[in-house]
DNA sequence: TATTGCTCTAAACTATGGTTTAGGGTTTAA
DNA sequence: TTAAACCCTAAACCATAGTTTAGAGCAATA
């Protein structure tokens, strides 16, 4: 049941372009990716878990260089758990960091939204407006908005 | 209690670089801001209320030119409403999808960690690795793993 | 009043993550 | 056996989002 993939093969799988998964190749992340004798790309179906390991990593915004070496910690063997244990406790983190981020940005957003779908949110603008006019004119700065 | 404040005062108060700052104020995100007899600028309290959601647009990954728009429409006034609206919306999908991405990706972040943390840990990868290693004699593709 | 610290612009530079192009070989199917 | 569809590398190119530098002016204070 085992089968060679084409680079085309891989890139319609995870949805990337051919040119990306040469660029990633080119960056050492893809070490485990054999050649043919035509110096053609031959992927196997594990190497598809480690790609999908990296479009993980990735998706969570890891730099390239950082997903290198985890891949190459792993090419190391069983040697190395302990430094990728580390290495993605680590990346955890910056995933609950990002999260936490997007969650407030999000309610703030909502907040803004509730505000411009509200039937009264014409006059609520309108007072904004009127109040930052006034506190520039208090100040003696430039009247920002453009409601001539 | 008005008070005018600097571009240090601002870059503190967001954590940002001062160079950020008049990065984005060459972009037009800041057409708010005005500059005083020296052509410093200076930043009056509401002007921190544009930079907070400036901020919360990019930290939920909106382009440049993109807030640029948007604070532009803030600027004409409640006509620009219902456009507002309408890409605010856009944009908060976007912030669900990437939240889908994040817990997506941080569930399977965290089958890999529950792994490299299990007492059995050892004997996981080692299998895993056989198994590739298998995989890829069985294709007559060259051994990724470094393990001599 | 002079030093220190703050500000400005313009332009060059950097980092990251790709994409595109040029030139050329391989595979498949009619 | 040839055209279409694939694949390759190297190198140039691009987009985005800044940062740094150079050269200069303003402000506060000792």
């Amino acid at each position: 049941m085992e089968k060679l993939y084409s680079i085309k093969d891989v890139a319609e799988h995870f949805d990337l372009p051919i040119s990306t998964i040469r660029y990633y190749d080119k960056k050492g992340l893809l070490p485990f990716v054999s050649k043919n004798q035509a110096g053609y790309r031959v992927f196997s179906k594990s190497d598809f878990g480690f790609i999908q390991t990296i479009c993980c990593l990735k998706n969570t915004g890891m730099p390239i260089e950082k997903i290198r070496d985890y891949i190459q910690l792993c090419m190391q063997g069983t040697s190395t758990i302990k430094q990728r244990k580390y290495l993605l406790q680590e990346h955890k983190q910056n995933v609950l960091d990002q999260q936490r981020i997007l969650n407030e940005s999000l309610k703030e957003i909502n907040t803004k939204l509730d505000r411009y779908s509200s039937d009264d949110a014409f006059n609520i603008i309108s007072t904004q407006i009127k109040y930052v006019e006034t506190e520039k004119r208090t100040l003696n700065l430039h009247d920002p908005f453009l409601t001539k």
